[in-house]
DNA sequence: TAGATTGTTAATCGATTAACAATC
DNA sequence: TAGATTGTTAATCGATTAACAATC
């Protein structure tokens, strides 16, 4: 029972697909079809059941696939019973907001701390998670067992605070800072750069509609 | 001098080589190479040069593209001069974090002002931009001309509020909410799931390494 | 000159869409 | 049965990578 990789764009729709399915459960709706599905992604039918047999799940001819077995499915496939345990660099509006965000705890993302350098932020919490000072980071990450970091800081202090973090053994980096970050080959890096991603939406749908 | 529409991991990348730019040009680096922008974004050299080719920007043999030239060719290729005035919709932190985000302005992203239900947050200011009850919406929208919003409601509220904003003229919903809206087709929609995001982040690049 | 880089075409690779038989 | 939907293959489309001549 090999699990093939799956491409990015594919991982990205089965995500889309696993909120719109639960949002049928609620709902209470039984069964979802694939047009169903491709029509609220806007996208083609034929591209849901393709994505759907990646993972190996089957609908029943005539009324589409249960929805709670496709929850189900979803969450398996999607790696949501694998708990990720995560740090927060940078606690202002962006780094609070993403640790107070509840949704997290579905995909079996873990926030455990955050890390700031503003004296007076530190020893506060956010939702049961404690703010400390950066210094802190090396020490509790190997404690921790944490390889994961979310960059919320400044765009000034990113490529700096980026290092520091590779020195303390994180592996992978969610980057909110608008910088693209010159790290070693081996970490991992996904850049969640929200100004490009404007631009990538404005361009396309409001200045080039046809 | 027609402007070809670009493909969105163009824009994309862009964006992205954009940030490089800047980069380069705060350091005093006159110049700088495929390669050079290749490497940093972990893709291949040949991509970046056609990449540039689309915006019609040249570089030198042997030496690369200028920075200052290049800097200036991306920000009237991606549109920067255009002003896009937007209201952001839920003043909670996320909606607050976007609204403080300086970054914002070089990208012609102009927030006007911000929108909640809840009464002890009317009427204060972030950034010296308003918060007004989301009543007020429909008629602001108009008088400002404004057909853009940013949407950082909760999850529950989501559908509800887009309908509004749809109600109210907007046409464009760069959507941070975890649910994938049913609107009309007309109206544009941007979605910004961070949790599909980090679904697809840990899938990738920390369950599925070679 | 030798060497490095651009600009561009051709080859490869992967993703999306169309089509339709099988099924209930 | 008739009609709707899945499952799957083939066709199309688009994006990336390889290769290399032209240039300075």
């Amino acid at each position: 029972m090999e699990k093939t990789k799956l491409s990015l764009k594919t991982l990205t729709r089965l995500s889309l697909y696993y909120n719109i399915t639960c949002e049928y459960i609620e709902n209470e709706k039984e069964y979802i079809t694939s047009r169903e599905v491709a029509k609220r992604l806007r996208i083609d039918d034929s591209q849901v059941r393709k994505d759907l047999k990646f993972i190996n799940a089957t609908g029943k001819t005539k009324v589409g696939f249960e929805t709670s077995y496709l929850k189900k499915m979803l969450e398996t496939n999607l790696n949501f019973h694998i708990k990720k345990d995560v740090f927060i660099i940078g606690a202002g509006n962006l780094g609070t907001a993403l640790a107070k965000y509840g949704e997290f705890k579905h995909y079996g993302l873990n926030v455990l701390a955050l890390f700031d350098n503003t004296p007076e932020k530190i020893n506060h919490e956010i939702k049961d998670k404690k703010i400390f000072h950066i210094s802190k980071l090396p020490e509790m990450a190997k404690k921790l067992n944490v390889n994961i970091a979310i960059l919320t800081v400044p765009k000034i202090a990113a490529q700096d605070v980026a290092n520091t973090l590779v020195d303390a053994g994180i592996k992978y980096i969610w980057n909110f800072s608008p910088v693209v970050l010159e790290l070693p080959d081996e970490i991992k890096v996904w850049n969640e750069n929200l100004a490009a991603s404007f631009v990538t939406f404005s361009c396309q749908e409001i200045y080039r509609q046809e």
